[in-house]
RNA sequence: GGGCGAUUAGCUCAGUUGGCUAGAGCGUCCGGUUCACAUCCGGGAGGUCGCAGGUUCAAGUCCUGCAUCGCCCACCA
């Protein structure tokens, strides 16, 4: 223990003279919890001098959430790799941190404002924002609560939120430096908007929903010159009819021959009312096999129109407002929802006689992630960064392993995002998140500012302004307020919701503070771009925000890049990639992590993916209420591997919650035979003046050890648990405990030293699956263990490989197994009452696998409940007559049974057995005959196949024996 | 349209450099109040590892094709 330890703290557990019957998480978990936050072990530490540093950085639930199941989840894998480093002596630190989620979390107080009747617009922005911030102080220790039941051994000192100071510098910081490298930028263009969030969103924001629905075919008729021409036409298919007085073209394929003839003139827009003659254009985009090969142009609400309109200089018009509602462009349809101006337009088509056919058309079509309302593509004002300098670097570290993603298969997926990527909208046009570090200039740019100042504050009003319908507000240019008379200082103050023109050029300063005049005209005053910034913008900072960045510090210096970055699959491209591309650029091509581990969904009984709409959705505390927190941590890490979706099942629940009790009592049983003595571990395999049990669970314990070491490092977390459990409920409880009872009920206390020593060191590689409960143990462990003096197991040493196997222990030990369990299966089968003691003779022959049962005769005896039981040499020594024979590898077992023994039920007991052994014979006879085998296989595999073949015969020679004896 | 995953015992799932006479838990059947634990102990039954080919001495594990289910991506008018 080095000095920098922490002082010991009150233990949480002091031994008691009994430890309850069934465990009791409850009473356990919040004790242990304080004790180690107090201890203050979550702090990072080196407790080696080789210790490195070893940081995760926490996902930042959302701050007015709530954890669910995908957090749990997180919170475990997570939470063990940190334990496990942290004993192995390395310098861990978990971070944790809320996010204040933009659009969520506005969504969130807006409906709650709305029970009032209230919209953010009718309090206004300032008031506005702190009702999000009363949210947040009322929420905010909610998530962190929840994570420390969940035992997260994070270090709370360091909790960052994403508005904190920190991160917001960071983010101007970022955005500036993006900006001055000409990579973010302001540009009219088509994005997808939210006429129910009122909000641009990013690509990533749109999921895409199979739905039905129609494809019209319209006739648009040729127009000659400039008027009407006799019939004819091109038709085109559309599922949108109400955009066609959107239409800038008709695009064809060039190749396509059909109409080949028709490119170069004109068509009539067909929409009853609009006088307008388009051209068809020929671009490639055009699939020449959907519908009639001809496309309608419409890019002012079309993603893929916008791009053919900019190849061929098109204009481009907006037929659909920022609410959904058609626009003035859009001629009959003015005013009518976009869905009724569907209808509307199919109709009118029809009536003119332009429509052709109507088939029913499946089709995805964009719903808001947040509100699920149809997303409509739109042209508009927003900021994007261009990513693509940015997704080249964040592919390379992917390519070149730098980052190494856990399930590897993601690396694909992941790659192939990045080499397909577009530019990325971040403006939003909310009130809560980042605002934008940009600002215009009033007096300079006042022409393109739209604004509404309150009609008391400008009673006459002016020449360019217009009343609002409710007649409260002037709107117009700033400009013209201020000709109108307005202060350009009082016109700053009002501004609190404007729309920034196309042509309006903002003024990023290089540095903070904000500036006050304007780098133009020197003066002023200056107003902020009213947008924020995507969530995820802030969130792809986070990896060095968090150890805060832009300022240069140790914990920036130590703990970038973070080690591991664990996360669900379903965030990959919002979060990982941002963060992979902003954290490369921001830190001179350093990746925010070296490895991430994605997990899968958590899903419930059904395999149904949890959701508040279905009101499947599973609270961990309710969990961990029921079943504690170890049980559902263990639930979590062992049935789950990377990448894959689990379903969490009471019944698997139930399973580690008795997993966690049998431990419990498996730790009662050493403790109570311990008393009150200390004892020095007997750890050394292969010391012989151990016992052969004692020397099987050394050496089996060492295999584990190994493992868990092996599977740990490998991401192979669930693997790991479960040999772990299995080792302890299996190796450990069932069959040494059991056999350490010959002993100790003997009178012999040489077990105790092992028994403590196992326990113990179970009790370390289980640790970071099951913290609560071993550190209860382990605090009534310790006073026992000669030479602990850790305080507590969480920084206990983790146990590294390194002692060696002992194979002829566990041979020999395999065999007393063996000798149990047929005598065992005798029994069963016969019916023999179980506390009743049978006589049973063991043959086994001289040699080492018959030394290892005479030596260890009283350890089979009490576990097969077989007395007298007598060691011979020869079959010829064992009586013959109403004997149950069992023959096994490393020797046979003899049961004279008397009346139980049924002749005819033996014959055909030996004969089955003898069938199955020749047909097994068969086999590896087969192979070794094969010379291929014998010639290419690895020496070791045939020298084992031989081995095999070898008892096999030997035993197969025993059962004839027997089975000729029965005639 | 492209890509990915799943398909192993009645159920839920492990099985990562090919060597398995394929494992676990739950369920099921038989038997148990042995002084750590009935949230337990002992014993049993139960699988042509989706289908068809291929590579290999050897395939649940690698390759190809197919089927079913699920997911992701795409400018599916």
């Amino acid at each position: 223990m080095s000095e920098t330890a922490p002082t010991r703290p009150p233990s949480a557990a002091p031994p008691q003279s009994a430890l309850a019957k069934t465990y009791d998480p409850a009473a356990v978990e919040a004790p242990i919890y304080a004790m180690w936050e107090s201890g203050g072990y979550f702090r990072p530490q080196a407790r080696r001098p080789d210790g490195e540093p070893y940081c995760i950085i926490v996902p930042p639930p959302n701050v007015t959430g709530a954890l669910h199941l995908g957090h749990a989840l997180t919170t475990t894998i997570e939470d063990i790799l940190i334990r496990w480093r942290r004993m192995l002596g390395d310098e861990a630190l978990l971070l944790p941190g809320v996010d204040h989620a933009g659009i969520a979390t506005q969504n969130v107080v807006e409906a709650d404002i709305a029970r009032q009747g209230l919209s953010r617009h009718d309090i206004g922005r300032e008031a506005f924002l702190e009702r999000v911030w009363e949210w947040v102080a009322r929420y905010r220790g909610r998530i962190a609560d929840q994570q420390r039941r969940l035992g997260m051994s994070c270090d709370w000192e360091r909790e960052v939120f994403t508005l904190d100071a920190g991160p917001q510098q960071a983010v101007r910081s970022t955005f500036r430096d993006l900006h001055a490298g000409g990579k973010v930028y302001r540009g009219h263009r088509i994005i997808n908007w939210c006429p129910s969030c009122r909000t641009a969103l990013s690509d990533l924001e749109v999921e895409y929903v199979e739905e039905p629905g129609a494809l019209w075919h319209v006739r648009y008729p040729f127009a000659a010159g400039g008027g009407e021409s006799g019939g004819g036409g091109i038709v085109i298919a559309t599922t949108r009819p109400e955009t066609i007085p959107a239409d800038v073209a008709v695009a064809v394929n060039p190749d396509d021959d059909r109409w080949r003839e028709v490119v170069g003139r004109r068509v009539r827009v067909p929409t009853p009312g609009i006088e307008r003659a388009i051209p068809i254009i020929a671009d490639a985009a055009v699939e020449i096999g959907f519908g009639s090969g001809a496309l309608k142009i419409t890019p002012g609400h079309d993603m893929l129109d916008f791009e053919i309109g900019e190849r061929h200089g098109l204009p481009a018009i907006s037929v659909v407002d920022w609410d959904g509602t058609m626009t003035p462009e859009s001629g009959p349809y003015e005013g009518l929802d976009r869905d009724v101006a569907r209808e509307r337009a199919a109709a009118d088509l029809e009536a003119a006689g332009h429509l052709v056919e109507t088939q029913p058309h499946e089709h995805s079509v964009g719903h808001c992630q947040r509100c699920d309302t149809v997303v409509e593509p739109l042209i508009s004002n927003q900021w994007f960064v261009d990513v693509s300098e940015l997704a080249a670097k964040a592919a390379s570290v992917v390519r070149e392993g730098e980052v190494r993603i856990v399930p590897e298969r993601f690396a694909k997926v992941y790659l192939q995002w990045m080499d397909n990527i577009r530019p990325w909208c971040i403006s939003r046009q909310l009130w809560w998140g980042h605002r934008i570090p940009a600002w215009y200039c009033l007096r300079c740019d006042g022409a393109g500012i739209q604004l509404s100042v309150p009609r008391s504050s400008l009673p006459e009003g002016g020449p360019g302004l217009e009343a609002s319908p409710d007649g409260a507000h002037w709107s117009g240019s700033a400009a013209a307020i201020a000709a109108a008379g307005l202060p350009w200082d009082r016109i700053a103050a009002l501004a609190t919701d404007p729309t920034i023109g196309r042509d309006v050029t903002p003024i990023v300063a290089a540095d903070d503070p904000a500036p006050d005049a304007c780098e133009r005209c020197g003066r002023g005053p200056l107003l902020q771009d009213p947008d924020v910034l995507d969530t995820w913008f802030s969130s792809g900072l986070w990896p060095h925000s968090t150890l805060g960045w832009p300022e240069s510090n140790d914990d920036l210096a130590r703990f970038y890049p973070g080690s591991v970055m664990e996360t669900g699959y379903d965030i990959l491209f919002f979060w990982v990639a941002r963060m992979v591309m902003l954290g490369c650029h921001n830190m001179d091509g350093a990746p925010p992590f070296r490895t991430v581990y994605l997990h899968g969904l958590v899903r419930d009984a059904q395999g149904r993916k949890m959701s508040k709409s279905l009101g499947n959705g599973v609270d961990p505390l309710d969990v961990s209420d029921q079943y504690g927190t170890d049980a559902l941590r263990f639930t979590l890490a062992t049935g789950s591997s990377p990448g894959n979706d689990m379903r969490l099942t009471d019944e698997r629940l139930q399973g580690s919650r008795n997993f966690v009790n049998k431990l419990w009592n498996g730790a009662r049983f050493v403790l109570g035979e311990l008393g009150d003595r200390v004892v020095a571990p007997r750890a050394a395999a292969g010391d012989p003046s151990l016992a052969l049990e004692d020397r099987w669970i050394l050496s089996r314990l060492a295999g584990l050890t190994a493992e868990a070491d092996d599977l740990l490092g490998q991401f192979q977390i669930g693997e790991a648990g479960r040999r772990i459990a299995d080792f302890l409920w299996g190796d450990f409880f069932d069959w040494y405990v059991e056999a350490s009872k010959v002993r100790l009920r003997a009178g012999d206390d040489a077990p105790l030293g092992v028994l403590a020593h196992v326990l113990d060191q179970g009790l370390r590689l289980l640790h970071p699956f099951l913290p609560f409960a071993t550190e209860a143990i382990w605090q009534r462990l310790r006073p026992h263990l000669a030479g602990e003096d850790g305080p507590a197991l969480i920084i206990a040493d983790y146990p590294r490989p390194g002692a060696g196997r002992d194979a002829a222990a566990e041979r020999g030990f395999a065999g007393v197994q063996e000798v149990v369990r047929a005598i065992r299966q005798v029994r069963a089968d016969r019916g023999v009452e179980a506390p009743r003691w049978i006589e049973a003779y063991v043959v086994a022959g001289p040699g080492g696998d018959g030394d290892a049962l005479r030596d260890r005769a009283a350890v089979i005896e009490t576990l097969a409940r077989a007395r007298p039981l007598r060691m011979v040499a020869a079959r010829s020594e064992a009586p013959d007559e109403q004997v149950v024979t069992q023959v096994l590898d490393r020797a046979e077992v003899v049961l004279p049974l008397g009346g139980l023994v049924d002749l005819a039920r033996e014959r055909a007991r030996l004969d089955k057995q003898i069938a199955e052994a020749e047909g097994h014979e068969a086999r590896i006879e087969a192979k070794l005959a094969n010379p291929g085998f014998t010639g290419k296989a690895p020496a070791p595999v045939v020298a084992r196949e031989r081995e095999r073949l070898r008892e096999l015969r030997q035993r197969l020679d025993g059962l004839r024996e027997r089975r000729a004896d029965l005639g």
